[in-house]
Parts: C-alpha cells; structure tokens; sequence
DNA sequence: GCAATCCATGTCAGATCTGACATATAACTT
DNA sequence: AAGTTATATGTCAGATCTGACATGGATTGC
C-alpha cells in the first residue's frame, strides 16, 4: 500500500512509446502498464472495427461515452476489469483475449 | 451501474465446477468469473511451486495472509488487477500470463 | 493436551475505480 | 456562422477494492 500517490503521478507520464523506467517504474508496474494500453487498444480497434461510437458502446456497457474515451486512452482511472469486460461485451472470445494479452500489434481475424 | 449487490449475491454461489449459467449470470459474467478463477489457480500453483506459504507472499506483495488466501479463492472482492499484480511480482512473464488466460490447465514450463 | 504453522473467512476504514455530467476541441454540413 | 457529430478531459459522489486485523479450523510435533 506504499505507492498510492507516486502511481498516479507517474501515470501522468503514461502516453511515451515503451513507457519502461523513464521514473522509477518498477519493472511489473511497467509490464502491467503495457499490458493496460494493449487492450486499451484492443477495445478501440473492435469499436472501430464494429463500426461503433464511444457514445454507442458506452450505452452497450451501461457506461457513458466519456469512460469509454478513458479506457481508449489507458487512463490509469480504468482497470483491467473493466477493460476485459468492455472486451467481452464487444464479443471477443476468450481465446482472442489471450492473444491481446501477449501480442501488442492489433492483429486479428475478421 | 445496475448489477451492484447482485453480484455480490451471485458471488456467494462462485464454488461449483463450470459457474456457468446456475443462476442469472450472463454470458461474460460468466466467463470473467472462470478467468479469475483461472487465474487464481495460477497465482496458487505459482506460490506453491516456489515453496512459499500464504503469508510469504502476502509480505512480497506488501499485502496480508488474509488477502492471498482471498486471492486463491478467487474471492469477489478479489479484481483482475489484483491477480495480475500477484502473478508478474511471482515471476511470471508477460507469454505465461496469456497462456493462464486462454486456458484452464495450469501446465507451464519451469 | 498444548503450541506452532498454515490456510480460510468476516469485518472495516481508507484507497481506488466508476458512471455521469460539464465542457472543450475538431471536422463536417447546411 | 451555427448546428451536428465524434472524441477528449476534468470533476466528483458513490460504489468497489484493498490491506490489515481478528478469529477459527486443520494438521503436525512435542
């Protein structure tokens, strides 16, 4: 319960290309941050791949257009439950999940 | 925001094999609820492996006992964050973790 | 039996996350 | 220009999660 503060401080550095040590992000909370943006990603190529506006998945996730934005974005104020969950709404398989865990190129099938 | 205690009543039911629809858990309930479950026996199998005891971990991950034993149940007051913090702290890589998350069997190579 | 060790479960204050709202920016249409 | 649409960002009350503590059960060694 040590890092309260420092995660949100360092979060605000959370847009650079690999993220990895530019502070002092210990080397799990750079790989849990990586993982974040990856499927940070993963929902806004399915949305965009549905054809479907942040406003409309918002409602889909009885959520609202601005966190859908927030999620797109990896902002530290969303977690990877509700990442995972806004993914399995859209309907990616459990399978597909696994595959944006490990990978960072947005590859998929159709 | 609707389903609030609703989850936490269905929780109470989260011991039995599949999970699956026993009650009104919808489909990606359903499924997040396995792949915490899942990944709960990984945090499990991986302390065990390492010969550490509950309470070990729970120093390693500047937490308690109480909570790791919470975690290996896949208590519902347990979030993916949490066991995925749990499992990189514990060594586990980045591949090893998508492996836990598109299977059930927690085979892994040492 | 008793003490020690390990794990499970309940509780709760404090930390974090979430949905919603307001507001802003940019691009497009009329 | 004014309206429309899509996205981004700040804020905040209320919901959820977390670490810590207490306690209980089960097993083992004395």
């Amino acid at each position: 319960m040590k890092p309260e503060k420092k995660k949100r401080l360092e979060a605000a550095g959370w847009r650079v290309g690999t993220v990895s040590e530019f502070l002092g992000l210990s080397d799990e909370e750079a790989v849990l941050i990586e993982l974040k943006l990856d499927l940070a990603r993963a929902v806004k190529a399915e949305r965009v791949r549905q054809k479907l506006t942040q406003d409309e998945l918002g409602r889909l996730l009885e959520s609202s257009q601005s966190r859908v934005a927030k999620m797109e974005a990896g902002d530290p104020s969303v977690s990877i439950d509700l990442l995972v969950r806004a993914l399995l709404r859209l309907g990616v398989k459990r399978r597909d999940l696994a595959r944006h865990l490990s990978a960072s190129t947005g590859k998929r099938a159709a």
